[in-house]
Order: C-alpha cells, then sequence, then structure tokens
DNA sequence: AAAACGGGGCC
DNA sequence: GGCCCAGTTTT
C-alpha cells in the first residue's frame, strides 16, 4: 500500500523552515561531545565513525573508535595494515564485513584518488561498504554536500512527524527519503543530518519518546495526534532458530588450536577454536581423536555457551582436549567452514580477528 | 523482496 | 526474551 508523495511532500516543504530552526536550535545546546565530531571535520575520521556506526550504538563504537584511529590515523595506515590485524582491531564489534570493506576502501582510495578521500556522491558509493547512508553521511557532514542522510533515527523522526505509519515496509523508504531531502537544508546540510540523528536516539527514541523536551513537538503530526507511542509500528520478527554446535579447544602446551574461518559468512575471517555441527562428523571426531594425548573416546563438553545473534542462537557446546607434545593437524586438513589452522598463543590472538564467541568459548575453556 | 550478517544494552 | 541500533551486500 504506497501512499501517494505529493501532499505530503508539500506539507513536509511548508513545514521545513520552523523544523529546521528549531531542531538547528536544539542541536548547538545538546549536541554530544564525540570524538569524531571535530573542528574542521576529518573526512577519514567521519568514514571510520559511520562504518562502526552500522547497526551499532554509539556507545559501543567509541572505545573502539579511539582505538582505531590511533592505529590507523589515516587512509594510507589502513591501506598498508594487513586484513588480519585490522580484524584485530574489529574484534567485538561484529558484522566483520565492514572492517574487510573498509580496508579494502582504503586501499581503493589509495589507488584510485590519490590517498585522497572522494567528495562526490558517486564516488564514495564506488568503495567497499559505502552504501545510502553512509555516501550521505561522509558527503554531507565531511565535504557539505546537500544530501539526506536516511538511517534509522531519521526514519522513525519523520515517520512520527507526518504520522506516517507503514516504517516497516520497504515501500515507505523512498517517501522518507524524498521527505529528508526536502527538510535538508542547502546551508550546513551535515549539520542538520546530524541533528536528525541526534533527535532521534536522544529524544524521539523508539520506546517513551520525550516529546516534552522534544523541539519540534509543536510540528509532530504523531504528537499531535496521540500517535507518538504507536508510530512508527514495532517490527515483528520470527523466533530466532537454535543451532547445536561443539567448540574444539585443544590445547598443547601453552598454545591453542584455532582456526580462520572462511571469508564470507559467518565469523568471516575470524579466528576461533574450531566449531563443528552437532553431531561432529565421524572423520571430524577421528581427526580430534588422534591429536589427543590419550587414547580413547572424546571426553564430554565442560561447559557450553549461549551466544544469542540477531537471526540465530548459537548453543555451543565446548569440548577441551589436551593434545600430544607433537601433535599437529595434518597438513591440508581443514574442518568445513574454516581456512587454515594454526597453534596460537594468547599474544598471537591478540594480532589478528577473534569473535565475541571465540572468546566466550576460551574464556568457558579455563583460557583467557 | 528477503536473507545474511554481531553484539550488546535496555525494557 | 524481545527490540533495535548513524546499514550493506548477496541471493
Amino acid at each position: 500500500m504506497t501512499r501517494p508523495l505529493g501532499p505530503t511532500l508539500a506539507q513536509a516543504r511548508s513545514r521545513s523552515t520552523a523544523i529546521r530552526r528549531a531542531l538547528l536550535a536544539w542541536f548547538r545546546k545538546n549536541a554530544r561531545v564525540l570524538p569524531w565530531r571535530t573542528d574542521p571535520r576529518d573526512p577519514w575520521a567521519v568514514w571510520v565513525s559511520e562504518v562502526m556506526l552500522q547497526q551499532t550504538r554509539v556507545t559501543t563504537v567509541v572505545p573502539y573508535f579511539h582505538a582505531f584511529m590511533l592505529r590507523y590515523p589515516d587512509v594510507k595506515a589502513l591501506a598498508s595494515a594487513e586484513l588480519d590485524e585490522v580484524l584485530g582491531a574489529w574484534s567485538g564489534l561484529g558484522y566483520y564485513r565492514r572492517a574487510r570493506a573498509l580496508h579494502a576502501g582504503a586501499r581503493d582510495v589509495v589507488d584510485r584518488f590519490e590517498a585522497t578521500i572522494p567528495s562526490t556522491i558517486d564516488e564514495l558509493l564506488s568503495l567497499p561498504g559505502v552504501g545510502d547512508y553512509t555516501s550521505a553521511a561522509i558527503g554531507s557532514i565531511a565535504f557539505g554536500l546537500r544530501a539526506a542522510v536516511v538511517d534509522g533515527n531519521v526514519r522513525r523522526v519523520i515517520a512520527r512527524l507526518f504520522a506516517l505509519r507503514s516504517q516497516q515496509e520497504a515501500s515507505s523508504v523512498d517517501l522518507h527519503k524524498q521527505i529528508a531531502q526536502t527538510l535538508l537544508p542547502a546551508r550546513a546540510p551535515g549539520t542538520f543530518n546530524e541533528a536528525m540523528m541526534e533527535l532521534g536516539a536522544l529524544v524521539c527514541t523508539p520506546g517513551q519518546p520525550r516529546c516534552e523536551a522534544c523541539p519540534v513537538r509543536a510540528s509532530c503530526d504523531a504528537r499531535r495526534l496521540g500517535l507518538q507511542d504507536s508510530i512508527p509500528a514495532p517490527l515483528k520478527r520470527d523466533a530466532s532458530p537454535v543451532v547445536r554446535l561443539i567448540a574444539a579447544v585443544v590445547s598443547r602446551g601453552d598454545a591453542v588450536l584455532m582456526g580462520k574461518r572462511d571469508r564470507d559468512g559467518l565469523f568471516g575471517g575470524m579466528w576461533d577454536p574450531p566449531v563443528f555441527e552437532q553431531p561432529i562428523d565421524p572423520t571430524w571426531r577421528r581427526w580430534l581423536t588422534k591429536l589427543r594425548a590419550s587414547p580413547g573416546r572424546l571426553p564430554a563438553a565442560i561447559a557450553s555457551v549461549r551466544h544469542v545473534l540477531t537471526h540465530r542462537v548459537l548453543e555451543v557446546d565446548v569440548l577441551c582436549i589436551e593434545a600430544r607434545g607433537d601433535a599437529n593437524p595434518q597438513e591440508g586438513a581443514v574442518p568445513p567452514g574454516y581456512q587454515a589452522l594454526r597453534w596460537m598463543t594468547a599474544g598471537d590472538m591478540r594480532r589478528c580477528g577473534t569473535s565475541s564467541l571465540a572468546r566466550r568459548v576460551l574464556q568457558a575453556a579455563g583460557l583467557k
């Protein structure tokens, strides 16, 4: 069910001046102090922050951002780094494809743009990991381009300002983008974009919006109609299926056998104690048995880690295996879903990517 | 159009 | 336990 665009866009146009003025005044007073909000803005810092902020809260990102910028102060620094090390800097942040894309994007900028971050939307869009939102964010905030950002915050604010009920429908994205672009001022569009997102994060929140503190409440249709709590309608997700897995923590002295995940897929490119589907395939059961110091059947799991992801729940039994002093995985034999195996000490692990699940498994095994 | 892709904080 | 976060890419 799509609604005609005309009337709402006309509404947006006629109310834009009042909304801009009130929102910008509020933002000047209430903007959070964030490490990437430097004056002037550093395009590299904006890029890094925007990628980290994809589907990730500001409070989660801040410490990662600090560490990342210390290690990779400019685009050249990242371009010349090894991917494993970059994934190490991303460990625990999630959506690891972002780190891979940022790394590739940095090399792209060095190769194609003489190490200067491009300042047009089309060129930004050509970088890996940079889509509609991120190109508009970098373009407007770092370069002053008049491109509206449309993230979850902005969509919620717009849905309420104009009492649009169908946020969950993909068809409404186009309408929200047109409204956002209509509201966007020609002067300092980046500031307006940041202000819209800040309003969504601090005032026009998903649950319990703080309408009494809202600078644009006088312009808000949802507020006027008493619909601020029912717009947007909550998305309904299917329950996450539970996946039963077994992680094999094979230790040999102070080293642990770690596997590097295939590039694509869950935890792509990250290292963890090899995880098998339950029950373990006989081939890999034998393989584990051969690494073991003592003969006989594999020991029982000593712990179980419940790792909750957005669309899945991982129930991971933790198997602890003491390997023979001379044990070595057979050359070329790599468990399904992995591209390499290596004995690693705690120090080795700090120099490559490990998922939160990997750290929890190691901890449950009594290591770390 | 839908699925895949992390992790955590807050109710 | 559910919701959602300064989304992008692949299927």
